[in-house]
DNA sequence: CCAAAAGTGTTTCGAGTACACCCATGC
DNA sequence: GCATGGGTGTACTCGAAACACTTTTGG
């Protein structure tokens, strides 16, 4: 048993299964909800499928988001693997979890929100090919039930958003092209569930050159109109800069990809009306509920930042 | 095809095999060095093997670390799942990818360093059963030919490595329990690759507290002796206190785990002489090599920090 | 006495944060 | 005219970084 253990041993079958699961967050009405869909009883699950042949993972977690939600341009990565051997009462299976950011706008087959039944609605929204049936948004505040261990793979996923959003720019992939540094900031308040200083936010994002103005303006209702921005980086697809990715990408680019250049990454610590004020020297507790990722030899998912070298 | 879609469709034999590979660090004469085991031709691979029915993912690897290196208190974490249905020539495998760090007084079966064939060397440093044939540590500065895409993992890990030590604590792992704070720094000089300022290093670490004197001294050679230090969190295994992970651990503890309390991080963002220097004001070039993460929508590997709510 | 690592304080600079008022619009 | 969100500047605090010399030991 012990022996020439050279890289991947030859195990011939009977290995576990592998799927493929992916939770999709959007912003509707400033808060965040993660895409479902209905699982046999009354629960709930993340939409989910085992990658065809020669299919790569990632390949895999878009086609099951495009069946599920009609959306095509996301942002997507890979958040973790759980392999635990009770996850499935049924069969041994690893799943590979990914999460993945998508505008509002850009999610066609997504019925209104939170209403369960009460809105029947069956005018299309938008027209690409096979609509799916039963995938809906849910508040991330009030999920249903969920099969399996997906409760947990949101709740991580949630936190690692959470903590990118803090020393990268993927906020902005929950925005449509042109926004208003006002709506910016709400998905920067949704996702890290406090209030954000209007004042040092803006400068902030102004600073940082991550953000360009246009010409354009909104106006909603009563209020002054707004200024429309754009984010710096969404402009030149081609010809980025910056340490490239080695060869990995899925052969089959399916499906364009939102492509985002090298930019300052945000890092807004934290940004808010007087929280953390502890005693004046060292061992302040934790300002929020995590951060401290206390170290218990991660079987527990605890990763970190990354762009491969 | 595209039908009830719920979380993860019943798709029967035949999917990839799944495998776990493990990129296992130490410390060496103040250089990181990666366990490699000899791999059919020429070439070297990481250990790995597939998980035994009803093994978790995580045992998997502590299995695969421990018959290789004989290593038992490892401290572990996934790294990322590479998927790429060409990434094995021969079959298509899903490879879980873990990183490890042990003291290298942890790791027995492992014979001297870099010395390929030069050092017979027969007497096992250590007793516990089973020793490991050929695995071997190599300074990840000057590491042979790789199989597969193991290159690219090792590199990924250490890139994993070299964030994390910024605002974690993981670097503990890498000493014994006693050590000077000089070892301390020329760990984090080793990993970072880069000096650190003698006085800002040492105050740091004593600020936060993650580190206490003990009473001994180590004299080595000519010069003066160095006071003993231990890392403050090894402590208490019992009783910790912070949020608690989430039930997930897999069941067989196989190996006892090396358990770390909550302390402040560390996050020594950049410590050196004279990097970075730029014009006074926005938009210096990137201190470092990578540090910007230019997302590409992240099929390449890209996480960030983490804890599981 | 020389080489080698251990040990020790102070100053400077900038990022992070707190904080309050006027502006443009629709009703 | 008033309610609603858009827009703007300054002062304070604290952590990060730069920087050089003395001490203890073995040979």
């Amino acid at each position: 048993m012990p022996d020439t253990m050279a890289a991947e041993q030859d195990a011939p079958g009977l290995g576990p299964t592998v799927t493929t699961v992916v939770a999709l967050f959007t912003i509707r009405d400033d808060a965040l909800h993660a895409l479902l869909v209905p699982h046999g009883d009354g629960s709930h699950a993340l939409p989910g499928g085992a990658p065809a042949p020669a299919e790569g993972l990632d390949a895999a977690a878009r086609r099951v988001l495009a069946t599920a939600s009609g959306a095509q341009h996301v942002w997507l990565e890979q958040l973790y693997t759980f392999g635990d051997p009770q996850r499935d009462p049924r069969r041994a299976e690893v799943a590979v979890a990914w999460y993945a950011l998508v505008a509002d706008d850009r999610a066609p087959h997504v019925p209104g929100h939170r209403a369960t039944a009460a809105s029947p609605r069956p005018a299309d929204d938008v027209a690409p090919a096979a609509p799916a049936l039963s995938a809906r948004w849910w508040p991330v505040t009030a999920l249903p039930p969920l099969a399996l261990d997906h409760r947990r793979i949101v709740d991580y996923a949630i936190q690692r958003l959470r903590n990118k959003l803090e020393y990268t720019t993927v906020g902005f992939q929950l925005l449509p092209a042109r926004f208003t540094l006002g709506e910016l900031q709400r998905v920067y308040e949704a996702i890290l569930g406090r209030a954000l200083d209007k004042r040092n936010f803006r400068r902030r994002v102004e600073v940082l050159g991550i953000v360009r103005p246009t010409r354009e303006m909104r106006r909603t209702g009563a209020t002054r109109p707004a200024q429309l921005w754009r984010f710096a980086a969404t402009e030149a697809p081609e010809a980025i800069g910056g340490p490239a990715a080695p060869a990995s990408t899925s052969t089959s680019s399916t499906i364009a990809t939102v492509t985002t250049a090298p930019v300052e990454p945000l890092r807004l610590a934290r940004m808010s009306p007087s929280l953390r004020r502890g005693p004046s020297r060292t061992a302040v507790a934790p300002p929020d509920g995590e951060s401290l990722a206390s170290v218990t030899s991660a079987t527990t998912p605890g990763h970190d930042r990354g762009s491969a070298a």
